[in-house]
DNA sequence: GAGATGGTTCCATATAGTGGAACTCAATTC
DNA sequence: GAATTGAGTTCCACTATATGGAACCATCTC
């Protein structure tokens, strides 16, 4: 009775279903989108687009701009993010520890969780000098090519992770990008070995990383944290140093997440 | 053809409405819920309201503990309001002047737009700590006794301020709130006069500020600006300083808003 | 093991969603 | 300046979906 938990997830279920997914295609645009350019990635037909973008409009889940007719995700969603970061993410339990490690190290952390195959950045701390780069809390990057992406697959069990692997999208980021399920899959089996994960400059040139996974309880992941520094700064084998602390950090983090209660 | 926006926002349209309103009332709970709980506080039966909730959880729109039996905002609602924030905020565009008004002043800044009457905060600037992403973004406030709700909805057209007053709890949080319709419509009368607006330790006791509406071309109001303080740094006259300040960084922030334009 | 309580499934009915087609209202084009 | 195009919107008969009362299934509690 506990399974069809994992297996769910499927594509649209009802009506509520099908607005998300024309919520989630808006916001994959990372622009505002005029209507027409919807329906052309919609599989909807034109009014049944329409009446969706209404009532998500209607709903503060979208945002239209009158004067240029275009749609964004509306400030609703800020509102309910909120609330999930809050309750359903690691960050808010993981923060001192966070704090902490970036005290000891002076570098740039951040701190992800999988959804959907997906790194989901929960939480950053910059460096000191902070190097300019991608992510923000929110923000979503590869699985494949990220320390913490690959860390947490490496710890799922099997069929996840399988999944996982299945929905990657494997681009040649760079020359050393793990562009094939072979070769991903090989290096997760190393990395659950190893016990932490390294991107050697995988998704950006000169920049690289060490993860650890952060488990709790029956082995469980339920998220990564990283160190992330530039080859200007440091070396592979300089964030090597770094792992003994950062795999303490992320034990303190799984026992935070173990005993965490909400206040009744 | 162009009011009906204005006074649409209503309830429950459809399916989509009701399956968010359930989202809402859990995200409001601000801690995990079960499901009986939410059951007593929902108009819906039973049965309705169990496979609502199944699809948003399925939909990753709610994250269930399977060992507590808790439902939360999941972390699907984090992804796309990372997205919301950065296409329908003011947040992005006026980073740089918040950033500098805070170098400038030294003490706490908001930026909030207003949402349904109440007041969200879309960006903080804290004159110690560094940026924190939703730990403040995303948070809503009472309209009714903040600097920001106020300049806010002094600067609102008639019928909707009067709108946005309905919607007020007034909650008389100290003794200086302004915990009545009429008392608040006066003091907005007074704040669309003189431009600014101030927080009388009305919220809080010994917490004040001072906001300023963000207004685009027709006089639109978009969102408010404010620097807060505690009457242990500062008098209410000492804020009065930054009047100027404070109205200009607005004013560049709405001329960047009017010429705020996506890559295309 | 009888009685609560919290959670899940069934199924005939009612309701809300669907989408093809027709229409409006610009902005172009000829 | 009439004709054309294309985005955006409305209509309405048809159907798929959501609905919710009731029955069912676990657990806990005494």
């Amino acid at each position: 009775m506990n399974d069809q938990t994992t297996k769910a997830q499927r594509k649209g279920d009802g009506t509520v279903g099908k607005a998300l997914e024309v919520l989630d295609q808006i916001a994959e645009f990372e622009r505002p989108v005029r209507f027409n350019e919807l329906l052309e990635v919609s599989e909807h037909p034109k009014a049944t687009l329409y009446r969706l973008v209404q009532t998500l409009t209607s709903q503060g889940m979208l945002a239209f701009d009158q004067d240029r007719g275009t749609y964004a995700p509306g400030l609703r969603l800020v509102r309910l993010a909120h609330a999930a970061w809050r309750q359903s993410s690691l960050a808010p339990l993981a923060r001192p520890f966070i704090d902490g490690l970036s005290q000891q190290v002076g570098e740039t952390i951040h701190l992800a969780q999988l959804d959907r195959g997906q790194v989901l950045y929960v939480d950053k701390r910059n460096a000191v000098r902070p190097i300019e780069m991608f992510s923000q809390a929110g923000k979503v990057g590869p699985g494949y090519c990220t320390g913490v992406g690959k860390a947490m697959m490496a710890f799922l069990p099997p069929s996840d992770r399988d999944d996982a692997i299945r929905r990657q999208a494997f681009v040649q980021h760079t020359p050393t990008t793990l562009a094939s399920a072979e070769a991903l899959s090989k290096e997760l089996d190393e990395i659950l070995d190893e016990g932490v994960a390294y991107d050697r400059e995988e998704h950006e040139q000169g920049i690289i990383c060490i993860a650890a996974p952060i488990l709790i309880d029956n082995g469980r992941v339920v998220g990564a944290l990283s160190i992330t520094t530039s080859l200007q700064r440091r070396s592979l084998e300089g964030l090597e140093a770094f792992r003994d602390v950062l795999l303490e950090t992320a034990t303190n983090i799984a026992e935070a997440a173990e005993n965490w209660q909400f206040p009744s």
